[in-house]
DNA sequence: AATATTTAGGACAAGTGAATCCTATTTGCA
DNA sequence: TGCAAATAGGATTCACTTGTCCTAAATATT
């Protein structure tokens, strides 16, 4: 698995608030149960990433959680770095700290640039490019869409 | 993390095999002694490796472990499917069961192509095209080398 | 002011991966 | 044949991730 479960549920949670039209705040078990996840876990994945100023948040009636900032300002890359940490873009394929050009495991070669291309994805690809297509049918952040 | 820690471990200990010249019988010991590998736990890491047919083994005096088949013939990939299964060369990257091509998650049409030089990168290197680095004093395959 | 609604946050429980332990079995050698 | 060395495999422990529960705090509405 390249992403932690935490990990996947809070950019589908993201990709929903940047696919909502409305954008005041929307309430987590809005969410929780559009995306089929469970509600105290995403409670506390969502808390992680409005502490690293991804999303906002406000209690009471009406309260609710948005993105903190324009989607298109939103790196995919910011929300995995907030929950998973930037491991997968930076780490050794065979778990060597230090790994490097200096002294590189046997694999560096040739996973160095394959790991880039991974980073570049997640640095390139904000929430507002994908959030159209959230928007349309043909694209699912549900295992089954909510109502059918 | 790509892959987990057990799988960390067979690669290396698959790629110390695979650059010990001898070729014979290698004790278990030996290779976690090698790489600061714990040996129990590599011990059940290398009997799933058997299981699958990419080590053989025996048992007594000269006993150990060794490559099942020439270096050449065992791309990476096959020792990543045996230990964590091939997930990461074909899951959905938001987890969805299903996303492909009829249904595809928002991130689909970007991730399938960076999933798919994953899996070339694990499926075009084998054993023997990193044998010989790790032979060289250049390459390392343990946090410290053993001898200093 | 009182109340209902919602997030915040700590503590707890369950499940899975990481690592250990112990016994059985195989094998080489004296 | 007996012994020592090594893997095989089940059971167990430990740690971390996943998921739940409960109380506190904030906020909108009446």
């Amino acid at each position: 698995m390249l992403l932690s479960r935490a990990c996947e549920y809070g950019l589908r949670a993201a990709l929903y608030l940047a696919a909502t039209p409305d954008a005041g705040y929307v309430a987590i078990r809005t969410v929780s149960d559009a995306l089929g996840i469970p509600y105290p876990f995403l409670a506390k994945i969502v808390q992680t990433l409005a502490q690293h100023g991804v999303l906002t948040s406000s209690r009471g009636p009406a309260g609710g959680i948005a993105l903190a900032r324009q989607a298109s300002q939103i790196p995919l890359r910011e929300i995995v770095a907030a929950i998973d940490g930037d491991g997968v873009f930076t780490q050794c394929v065979l778990g060597l700290p230090g790994c490097g050009e200096q002294k590189p495991c046997p694999l560096h070669e040739q996973w160095a640039p394959t790991r880039e291309r991974i980073r570049r994805m997640f640095d390139d690809v904000s929430l507002a490019s994908l959030a159209e297509r959230v928007r349309s049918d043909d694209f699912r952040l549900a295992v089954l869409l909510p109502e059918s």
